[in-house]
RNA sequence: GUGGUUGUAGCUCAGUUGGUUAGAGCAUCGGAUUGUGGUUCCGAGGGUCGUGGGUUCAAAUCCCAUCAUCCACC
């Protein structure tokens, strides 16, 4: 994998750039739509490449472990063949979901026992079992096994966990280093920032992550709660740390706006559930605003969903046929609603990209924010 | 016509020996959602308990009448 810095925003640490993996290039700023399962919820790859315009896309750990399961990932060729997906994946760890899903998890420094949300049977990650995991599945980029912090988490517990998150994260660079990729394409390893939100901690855990020089960074455990003022300090104070030359990536973030001021914030890749999970339950994203698009008032609006929306399904259905769909809960209005938000998503860092390289970024980021967050 | 059944929120129904401000599910309306258990979660509005009388400190609940309903029989 290779990272190139194209252009650097002169009003803030926004820049532009682009990563090369063996599936291909991905321009950054980018966001990736969040496929768990081996799935884009609702998303045809075809949908997913022509209509999103999507350059790489999430899997996870956790879930495609469960199921269907490493035998049959491995007999499929990994992910790639499995779903068809001809471009660049990101696999999470699973450290999130053992946080966020898992029944009876246990932590210990040999690794998180848990049991599975689905039948119950047990199981155990270890840094070293994540990894194999994730070259099982092949993704272009595999994630260090962390603990995320709930929040609020008292300081304490964050600067154990801190800690416990980094020796992990040793013993995945190691048995990373020692194992070699299953089919024929090269894979990253990116480790993760944590440290909740105190800054000295987070200050120690972006040097410790900075000094083993992996080809790009994250960001994670933000997001859980915190204000977004909270967020964007650490955000700051993390990637003044970590390097420059190296894909900065925060996990799980997040609303239009907090995607522009990340990328003000000089973060390159982001993903979220909030284009699709929202756009299941009737909340669509554009640039003026966001529409909740069961609200009565749209009804009987027969206007196109957005004149000049990025995705084919803005200018084929009303507002009144979508809201009709997604209040009678006919799946189509889900694939509708996760088609508009995360073609807006791809369109938005797309639109950042121009703008960063045209020097424009740092006074349209302000104004589309404001824009973004109103309620239409 | 006779005997019986059932009438409680828009719909389907709970409602104890009569005892605070009559509840639920669905529907409606609004909100939430940040490394996806989402057909999810939270909240709100909505009732002269068919109607009229009566008994009682107190009635959705007991009594009478009446209307509607469905069933059986003539």
């Amino acid at each position: 994998m290779k990272f190139n810095i194209q252009k650097k925003d002169p009003k803030s640490n926004a820049r532009s750039g682009k990563i090369t993996t063996d599936h291909g290039e991905i321009l950054t700023p980018i966001f990736m739509p969040v496929g768990t399962l081996g799935s884009v919820k609702g998303i045809h790859q075809r949908e997913l490449e022509e209509d999103t315009k999507a350059q790489i896309i999430l899997g996870n750990t956790y879930h495609l472990y469960l199921r269907p399961g490493m035998e049959t990932m491995e007999l499929a060729g990994g992910l790639h063949k499995f779903m068809n997906w001809k471009k660049p994946i990101l696999t999470d760890s699973g450290g999130f979901q053992v946080y966020s899903l898992a029944d009876n998890r246990k932590l210990s420094s040999e690794g998180a026992a848990f049991q599975s949300h689905i039948d119950g049977s047990r199981h155990k990650f270890t840094p070293e079992s994540v990894v194999e995991i994730q070259r099982t599945i092949g993704a272009d980029i595999m994630m260090a096994f962390d603990e995320c912090t709930p929040y609020p988490c008292d300081y304490e517990y964050a600067k154990n966990s801190l800690d416990l998150t980094h020796s992990w994260l040793d013993r995945g660079i190691k048995h990373f280093k020692k194992t070699e990729a299953k089919y024929g394409h090269l894979q990253a390893f990116f480790p993760i920032v944590q440290g909740s939100v105190y800054k000295d901690l987070r200050k120690q855990s972006a040097e410790v992550i900075a000094s083993y020089g992996a080809e790009g960074n994250a960001i994670g455990g933000l997001s859980v709660g915190e204000p977004v003022e909270d967020m964007y300090e650490m955000l700051e104070v993390v990637n003044g740390i970590l390097p420059n030359d190296k894909p900065r990536y925060l996990m799980g973030v997040g609303t239009p706006a907090n995607i522009l001021e990340g990328i003000a914030l000089g973060t390159d890749m982001f993903d979220c559930v909030m284009p699709t999970r929202n756009g299941r339950n009737g909340m669509l994203f554009t640039k003026n605003g966001t529409i909740n698009i069961k609200n009565v008032k749209w009804k009987n609006d027969f206007s196109l969903i957005e004149e000049d929306g990025a995705s084919f399904v803005d200018q084929k259905y009303s507002k009144a046929y979508l809201r009709h769909l997604i209040a009678s809960g006919e799946r189509l209005g889900a694939q509708i609603a996760s088609l508009h938000n995360l073609a807006f998503y791809l369109w938005l860092v797309g639109e950042a990209r121009n703008k960063i390289e045209t020097g424009e970024f740092s006074s349209w980021k302000d104004v589309m924010v404001k824009q973004m967050m109103q309620k239409i």
